[in-house]
DNA sequence: TTGAAAATGCAACTCGGTTGCATTTGAGCC
DNA sequence: GGCTCAAATGCAACCGAGTTGCATTTTCAA
């Protein structure tokens, strides 16, 4: 058993919830890719150890989002990447998305100054923070 | 000729594009929305007074994107969403969705802070900054 | 008026994601 | 070890947003 299952298992059960295989390997998967991948690129990653339907990707992204393990963003194409969440921490980060590539990328936390609460009309809960820049990456503007 | 005919006739010659009654039909009805609309809910109004195709309606914001005249924003939901660019002013805005009825509404420009290159890895080029903050807007907070 | 280019419409398609339902798995119990 | 039942998974069909290819119509210049 590697770490990062042993992880894994500590922070689905942590959550109340099964350690699937599956659901473990979602997570190896995951915090073994550098970015945040889109959902069939992560499909590619997981079934390179382990036998995985779309639609069990599908569910097991929406449980681990729903029990707060992984963050969903949504993509300049419109589709949906997820990334761990850092545990223990609540400052929302954002993202840079290369315009080329399609990578997504995390950022460090963001300076408070999106708590911008001021700026919205009153009345109003806000829940979740979005915020992507687009751009080119290092990589593809060389090549 | 309506005022808002004019308006978005100008806007269209201005930017070097012919003025056609479907494209002239799309920034009226984009005029006069209070919120950024899915591609949807635009055609349905742009078809209470001109007839149009939805390819048609994808290609016109297509154009009206790459000649400025339009913004596109990604919604919660992974679906664009298109609102008038406004004229002369550069500091990008963000959007408030709410996530039950999935209204899209403009923000007043933000504040400089998310000009945040700090926050990026070297080499990298922003083209496009999007923030968008998701909860529950006030009507369907008392509904 | 006419001819070419641009704009539009229509049909079929792609792609990300979802739903319904049958089958398998696995934790708890005997 | 073998049961049992709920949860997890797989499979097929589906949905909605957006795209592509191509035929038709419109528009503008000559």
């Amino acid at each position: 058993m590697t770490d990062s299952a042993t992880d894994a298992r500590a922070r689905l059960e942590q959550a109340g919830l099964e350690a699937t295989p599956r659901r473990v390997a979602v997570l190896e998967a995951l915090a073994a890719l550098p970015h945040a991948p889109a959902a069939q690129e992560l499909l590619d990653a997981v079934r390179r150890t382990t036998r995985m339907d779309k639609v069990t990707l599908y569910r097991t992204l929406d449980l681990l989002v729903e029990a707060g393990i992984l963050q969903r963003h949504t993509g300049a194409d419109g589709a949906f990447r997820h990334c761990m969440a850092p545990a223990g921490e609540n400052a929302p980060h954002g993202h840079f998305q290369c315009t080329r590539c399609g990578v997504m990328t995390c950022l460090p936390p963001l300076p408070e100054a999106l708590d911008a609460a001021a700026l919205l009309p009153a009345g109003v809960t806000v829940e979740h923070v979005e915020v992507r820049l687009d751009g080119v990456c290092g990589r593809c503007r060389q090549g």
